[in-house]
DNA sequence: AAGCCGGGGAG
DNA sequence: CTCCCAGGCTT
């Protein structure tokens, strides 16, 4: 039976750890608080290269709670630009506000307090606790749901809320019994699931490694190792397509600050026509596109008018087609450059003339800021003619 | 329970 | 291309 995996899997796990565990990530040796709970929101749904790459950088421009909290909010979304997920850097910061404020500038050890902060759920939480705490606190995130899934065969998909429950409940019973192991374990619980319990290629299906688990992991003894854990099927993401204003006087673009419950949701970026289910591409088609462009032009713009003849003049030209994959949506972006005689004022606080040297000092979407940035490197043509 | 929110790497 | 991920929040 399981009896005896369930005894002694936290020891293997660790033992594990000691001999094929990754070493030396930089959050690994951390025990503050503060720059653990960092780290853990930063890796959620990122990539560990990148955060290696963008980890010391938020951390050397937000060394403390303090200067977080203080630190205004725009700042905050220009260092996380390019990470995605942009309401993890709206709550980092609100998160940072409270515990200044409610917690004394400490964080709490305790889980269920942890919880309650900003965009910590109860698998961060557990992370932080076990972490920064030492607290015998259990998490679940996608590579602990994997473990367990085949290691105890738990069939189900594992977003029905019953099997999730299994999940928590057998998280909970496989903690080591001692405190002072919980960082290593929960350390080992991420490095198996993300270098040899893996989705696609398992080293227990590739044969180079002996899985420690391998005689009592249920998935293997079934041969159902690439079925769990199970989950539904999501059907294809729609496509959609939307056009976009660059608007250039001189060596500056105008960006738009975006609204904060839409994607890229406080970043700034190019003002932005509605988005439409994607039509084929046909000469009719890309009339009604131009339309829509200058629909835009005319929503930004109520005064001034697309023409080449007035002293103030501007003319639009079709730009790049830039396409862009969510999660669950597919874009189109139609880029429709603009060029004014004039920079117009604006009173919206939300529509900005920025240089385009200052554009680092920006959040920006990540198409944006690779579109933008070629700009700037063939700064110099002339694109009013 | 299902939808929403980015980006990059693996296969 | 498709699938995946150190998830959490909203509906």
């Amino acid at each position: 039976m399981s009896e005896a995996l369930i005894k002694h899997f936290a020891t293997k796990l660790i033992a594990w750890h000691g001999k094929d565990g990754r070493q030396g990530l930089p959050w690994q040796s951390i025990r503050d608080p503060y720059a653990v709970w960092v780290s853990e929101i930063m890796l959620q749904q990122t990539q560990v290269a990148t955060v290696l790459e963008r980890y010391p950088r938020f951390m050397k421009r937000f060394p403390t709670v303090k200067k977080l909290a203080t630190a205004p909010l725009d700042d905050v979304l220009a260092e996380w630009a390019g990470l995605g997920y942009y309401t993890r850097a709206r709550n980092l910061h609100a998160c940072a506000k409270q515990v200044m404020e409610e917690f004394g500038g400490e964080f709490p050890k305790d889980p269920v307090l942890l919880e309650q902060l900003k965009g910590i759920g109860r698998s961060t939480a557990g992370a932080i606790a076990a972490f920064a705490f030492h607290e015998r606190a259990p998490i679940l995130d996608a590579n602990v749901k994997r473990i367990l899934a085949r290691l105890f065969g738990v069939d189900g998909a594992i977003q029905e809320k019953a099997v999730n429950d299994e999940l928590w409940l057998l998280a909970k019973t496989l903690l080591p019994k001692k405190a002072p192991d919980m960082p290593v374990y929960t350390q080992a619980l991420m490095d198996f699931g993300a270098t040899w319990c893996t989705s696609r290629k398992p080293i227990c299906l590739s044969g180079e490694r002996k899985c420690p688990f391998a005689k009592e992991c249920q998935a293997n003894l079934t041969n159902q190792i690439l079925v769990l854990p199970r989950k539904v099927i999501k059907e294809k993401s729609p496509e959609f397509n939307c056009d976009m204003l660059l608007l250039r006087h001189g060596d500056s673009v105008l960006l738009q600050r975006r609204s904060e419950k839409a994607i890229w949701g406080g970043l700034w970026s190019l003002p932005e026509s509605i988005w439409r289910a994607k039509e084929k591409s046909s000469p009719a088609t890309d009339n009604a596109v131009n339309l829509t462009a200058k629909e835009l032009f005319k929503l930004v713009l109520p005064n001034e008018v697309i023409s080449s003849t007035s002293k103030n003049y501007y003319s639009i030209e079709r730009g790049l087609d830039i396409k862009h994959v969510f999660t669950h949506r597919r874009l189109w972006m139609q880029i429709w450059h603009v060029s004014s005689g004039s920079a117009v004022k604006f009173a919206s606080k939300d529509l900005k003339w920025v240089p385009l040297r200052q554009l680092g000092q920006y959040g920006l979407p990540q198409p944006i800021k690779l579109l933008l940035q070629g700009l700037s490197l063939t700064r110099g043509d002339d694109l009013r003619n």
